[in-house]
DNA sequence: CGCGACGTTGATTTGCCTCAACGATTGTGG
DNA sequence: CCACAATCGTTGAGGCAAATCAACGTCGCG
């Protein structure tokens, strides 16, 4: 088996495909440890997004600011996770986002030309690939379905029961700002849903 | 070259992946041709996904009805789009979507199998449908970033701008079901940005 | 210790929704 | 082919969820 931080990736990717040791030693092979101190930038708006992270430990938060200088968080990235402005790393535009590591975190990093060489020598990596896309695809649709259905305070619910440990991990305003409201709204509803703890 | 209706789904593919002759026959056999009418359901809530379409001519629109019984348009899918609840065809789940053709449509469909076949003996066809869905994906993070950080003006002109010809082909209230509000809000707001017209 | 970021609370405002009424258009059965 | 019903887009009055602005206590950190 693979010492850390590379046994978490390659069970990660064997929770979706079959793979061979060969194709194992392969994908590893590909990626390069990087650890992080809690708020640092990975990715800066504007620079290009070089590489795609996978958190072995830690947590990341990625978000973009819109031209009135409001921070928008579209999703947080916890053990076990991938992140990337694909946009950015797959079309080599500026990107738009920041991804900043809101704790000490250990991650996997593959970037373009790695990505593309594994796609070539293990189609299986390919396959999963197509198969986290259709999911994150199939979870933004949910999620936009959310936004539109629900108040508020439901989405905060639903977050709650959804990810369970996030709300202690994550600063109040993040979570506001991924759920879609100020953080002062947020403060408010809060007591409804926790009378206690 | 491929008669009608298969030579718009080549070229569709072919913008994204290079595809032998021989990969090119192997993909169009597993489409079945469907030709259906205005207000026709092709999916319906309930049912289980069983088919990819990929739209020949024609309009398709894909939305989920909440608790309340309010209609949410996910999106619209016309000449050269794909369409499906991907959460359902992947999972074997019951549907979530309505799926409905707004204008007599011709449809290329495939079913699971077809696909599962196509990813095993065509890894080209994998890779493209790796593609589409990563790029689904990220403008699905750009439609999010769009609901969170814009009014619903400048939301429906920016969706104007996107989808000049949308406008026509789809009905009002249906487009603000998309863009997230109301039919009478939008009613309310369209003058603002056509004066004329 | 003192500064700055965070969470909270309150007063006020506003973007958008709800409900209702009305022509205009579409579609349908006789 | 017409009359009737149904649906659609529009407009207005009123209401509500959530934003904005501001003040204040608390905490982590240099």
């Amino acid at each position: 088996m693979f010492p850390h931080p590379y046994l978490p990736l390659v069970q990660n990717i064997s929770r979706h495909v079959l793979l061979t040791e060969a194709e194992q030693q392969h994908i590893v092979r590909q990626f390069r440890y990087r650890r992080v101190r809690k708020r640092q930038l990975i990715l800066q708006a504007g620079d290009r997004c070089l590489v795609e992270s996978f958190v072995v430990a830690g947590a990341l938060k990625c978000s973009i600011t819109d031209l009135r200088g409001v921070e928008h968080v579209l999703y947080f990235a916890v053990d076990d996770w991938w992140a990337a402005d694909h946009a950015s790393f797959l079309g080599g535009t500026p990107a738009t986002w920041d991804i900043e590591a809101t704790e000490d975190s250990e991650l996997l990093q593959i970037d373009y030309a790695g990505t593309q060489a594994l796609y070539e020598a293990v189609p299986t990596y390919e396959r999963f690939s197509r198969i986290m896309f259709q999911r994150a695809y199939t979870a933004l649709q949910e999620r936009i379905f959310g936004i539109y259905s629900l108040t508020a305070e439901q989405r905060y619910t639903a977050f709650l029961q959804k990810y369970p440990n996030m709300s202690q991990r994550f600063a109040q305003k993040h979570i506001a700002s991924f759920l879609g409201v100020t953080p002062e709204y947020l403060s408010k509803i809060r007591p409804h849903i926790e009378p206690f703890s």
